[in-house]
DNA sequence: ACCATGACGTTTC
DNA sequence: CGAAACGCCATGG
């Protein structure tokens, strides 16, 4: 961010939040699916972490269809309030049960561009 | 420059 | 089959 402001990361950050947009009402995804779209298939954590900082940005990125690969709901706790991403699940017709997606190989994506 | 951390995933025990 | 350890890559202290 500060010293320079390297624009190495926006390229990365930019690149996630072009594949997560990409994610259709309805549908969800998982890290790792992003990660080896991106090319580092083990780099999965820097998609959560590049999801972190989605925070930071004024773009609208679905991160609530972003799940680990359990379908499970790993990242509920940074949004707004730890309900929403869940609800917001719930509000696209996706099944939700104890931060755990049912048929979540049913609502996987993964046709990515 | 080194150590610790993280919205993950795979392998090993 | 479930839990733990390791690997991965970038950031911050």
């Amino acid at each position: 961010m500060l010293k320079g402001e390297n624009t190495n990361k926006n390229n990365f950050f930019e690149s996630v939040y072009l594949l997560v947009r990409q994610i259709p009402y309805g549908k969800v995804s998982t890290y790792g699916a992003i990660a080896a779209h991106l090319g580092s298939k083990s780099s999965a954590r820097m998609v959560g972490w590049a999801m972190n900082a989605s925070h930071n940005i004024n773009e609208s990125i679905p991160a609530h269809r972003v799940v680990n690969r359990k379908g499970m709901l790993s990242g509920k706790l940074h949004f707004t309030h730890p309900k929403m991403m869940e609800q917001l699940l719930k509000n696209e017709g996706i099944v939700v049960k104890n931060d755990n997606i049912l048929h979540f190989e049913a609502h996987f994506w993964n046709d990515f561009i």
